[in-house]
DNA sequence: TTGAAAGCGCTAACAA
DNA sequence: TTGTTAGCGCTTTCAA
């Protein structure tokens, strides 16, 4: 069959002749809800799958009040995006919405990414879910220190999203454990090449004892120099990543990291979306998440010197 | 503005008040086709930008003949997945088409990724746009044993898409070599850590010369575990890797591998989908590209022993 | 439980 | 160049 279509595909009108019924009928039994009785219900169901019926989900759209769809912006090169874009395939589907992916990438601005979207969804309102990043560079600053650890340096995320919040938790961490004076910041970024570009400053100059890295790509491309160059991570250097992305997982990696919990904020997120769109009212407009920590094998008491 | 939509956004016919003028007169004019006059025009665009008009997507899908949309499913955690996309967008939006993307992920199954497409774009015609997998694996095999090679092994990619095909073409490439002895196949996988596990079976049995992976992310995995166990790359063993990633381009990987050039095959499969859709003959339904060899850092000459 | 009718916002013939 | 008129396939009152 090609060219493609030669014939229409089947519509609800075709079902309901078949059925001898209305349209509206089928389209109440199509969408499970009342109002039909179980004999209709059961032929109806029949003779659409028989001639192959699917509902067109463009005319569903346009005749629903609603649209039954989240639209979702993300970076496909990156773990944590993939983490929340599974998060919330997870929450949005049991509650009967359709999840629109749109990928920002190098060619694609992100405002480009969202137009696309708006012509679907028109709900402008925003909230925000985030983690505290603070209290995340906190926790790994304490996790540290409590190993022993005095020479920490922080490769930070330059104008990424959260660096800042970042750095400042990392100095304010460091400072209330009286470590003011090994307070380090090495310019990093949000690739896995901006963290392998810092561990190549630091591996020269001599290792640190322990690095915190704005996010788990930076901290992957900086083990891997680290350990190219011969420094054993945990022996002699310890890494804490940031997000506890899949790859932070991946066994042969173990990556020590500040776990936003993908799978929570993209449930609150669809929660959110979804009461703004039934119209419910929305208590708070930002939630701020606690992080914690996951402790794997990238982190150990740094070698007596 | 909480709750959300309470105003409705303006239509068209918003626009067309207004303005004066028809509705579909508005609709030549936001399309840009022609058939208004430069006044009209300027004046009915002044007016839509004043109002905040966005044509509504659902609509205008509903009401065209065709819908100019592209469905694509990918698994979020690829990153050849993410190169094939980012082609597709770049392929597709010049023509004018939009891409919808739909994620198979651990609880999405390509079935359900592929039903919601579907039920935007239904045309079920099928093209295959794939490159030479036995090729390419002769590629890798003819530039190790060039470098002077005989120990290639072939970390497989067990039932993933075309795997079988490599596996074979590395058999094959190897009997040609007359390297019939040195033939061996290691079971892999797909992700990172199915490289990481053939390393460490590998790492103990003492490396071979060089190891020719299913994929880059196989290859990934791999690396780390060697460098681990201190088996430099490429100094003890050669590495090469097949797709030729983003992954694979990090300038601290530099990775040997084989390029099935996704900008190019994304570009292929979205022509085709055009010609389809717009009813021009397709000539072949399997189109096979040839890879080639992308040469980085980690082949070289084997150690002399 | 079922059906009739209106309409979602737009495009595309066709007529003026 | 402009306007009129039908739909696109579905959902959703409202009556029967």
């Amino acid at each position: 069959m090609s060219p493609v279509d030669a014939v229409r595909p089947p519509t609800l009108e075709d079902v309901a002749q078949r059925a001898g019924v209305s349209r509206a009928l089928v389209s109440i039994v199509v969408r499970g809800v009342p109002g039909a009785s179980d004999a209709t219900r059961q032929r109806v169901l029949e003779i659409a799958a028989e001639i192959g019926y699917r509902p067109d989900s463009r005319a569903r759209l346009l005749a629903g009040r609603r649209s039954r769809l989240i639209g979702v912006t993300l970076a496909l090169n990156h773990p944590f995006h993939a983490d929340l874009a599974e998060g919330i395939y997870a929450a949005a589907e049991p509650l009967g919405y359709e999840v629109v992916l749109s990928a920002v990438t190098a060619q694609r601005e992100p405002r480009q990414a969202i137009d696309t979207l708006l012509e679907r969804a028109r709900s402008r309102a925003v909230d925000v879910i985030r983690t505290a990043d603070a209290a995340g560079m906190r926790l790994a600053v304490d996790h540290l220190a409590g190993l022993g650890h005095r020479d920490i340096v922080h490769v930070d995320g330059n104008r990424g999203p959260g660096a800042s919040d970042r750095r400042n938790g990392y100095r304010r961490a460091m400072r209330q454990h009286g470590l003011d004076d090994h307070t380090r910041i090495v310019s990093g970024g949000q690739s896995e090449e901006d963290g392998a570009a810092a561990a190549r400053t630091l591996a020269d100059e001599g290792p640190p004892s322990a690095v915190l890295t704005y996010n788990d790509r930076c901290a992957v491309g900086l083990l891997d120099v680290f350990v190219r160059a011969g420094i054993a991570v945990p022996d002699d250097t310890s890494v804490v990543g940031y997000d506890d992305t899949q790859v932070a997982r991946l066994p042969y990696l173990r990556l020590t990291t500040v776990s936003q919990d993908a799978e929570h904020m993209a449930a609150l997120a669809v929660q959110r979306a979804v009461a703004r769109l039934e119209h419910d009212e929305v208590a708070q407009r930002e939630l701020v998440l606690t992080p914690h920590l996951a402790v794997r094998g990238t982190t150990a008491a740094p070698r007596r010197r």
